[in-house]
DNA sequence: GTATTATATCGTCGTTCGACGATAGACGAT
DNA sequence: ATCGTCTATCGTCGAACGACGATATAATAC
């Protein structure tokens, strides 16, 4: 059938569906250098106050608050207010989906043990 | 080996600054739910005939076929032409650098060891 | 040959991203 | 109170994204 049918069985349901917004939406507030580079830099520092960050980047300073915002925004990194500065860090909880993900896909795991249906061996 | 110079020139870059790009770049790949879906999808089925992943999304054939091609041309999926079909499989290898990432994160390595500028320490 | 199936590509349209400057808000220091 | 510093937000604009239908391509089936 050419027309996508309306009442196709949720098989994976609506956790499934949730669960790889979810995971899109991490992926998505990593998907800039800048931010990568953030990521990085308080990885290695712990954590950083914002007008480092935006020494380092070098881009606007209103970029990269805007880069800052989206990954707060995604739960990837807090930001504890001591004013006038911001400090922030990582909440490295908030990427544990995502590296679980792509663990497994590193160590070859079937997570459903689904494997009766491959298309073609793999060679 | 020494690849970070204390230095905050603009020349700490370019071997960072393209492992930032490349990073973002399989980062965006996955930045979708759709990719994501597919990407699962693979992981439990090691491999897939490209229709049966059109009927597992649910969007437009051509839709589909275009997120394929975003996570062929990242690197993520390669697909081996069977004609009149493709058989789509994941390329963990591509993977492995954000999976590296994300995993230095929720361990708390401290890539560089450069612990002694902590702006302020974590709670 | 024609028909069918599976996939890729094209054109379009509305939405979102990413950059910037300008501006506002909140403190500490003077 | 005024200045300087640091951060967040607003408005704008061009570029890219994401969806779709229509169409093109290629192999198989009849």
């Amino acid at each position: 059938m050419t027309t996508t049918a309306v009442t196709r069985s949720p098989s994976r349901g609506v956790a499934a569906a949730a669960s790889e917004e979810s995971l899109a939406a991490v992926a998505k507030a990593l998907a800039h250098p800048a931010r990568i580079h953030i990521v990085a830099m308080l990885l290695e520092k712990q954590s950083c106050i914002g007008c480092d960050i935006v020494d380092e980047i070098g881009l606007a300073q209103s970029t990269v608050s805007e880069h800052l915002r989206i990954l707060k925004e995604a739960g990837i990194v807090t930001g504890q207010i001591e004013r006038p500065r911001v400090c922030y860090s990582l909440n490295p909880e908030r990427l544990r989906p995502l590296a679980d993900l792509l663990k497994s896909v590193l160590d070859g795991d079937r997570r459903g043990e689904l494997t009766g249906s491959i298309c073609c061996p793999p060679e």
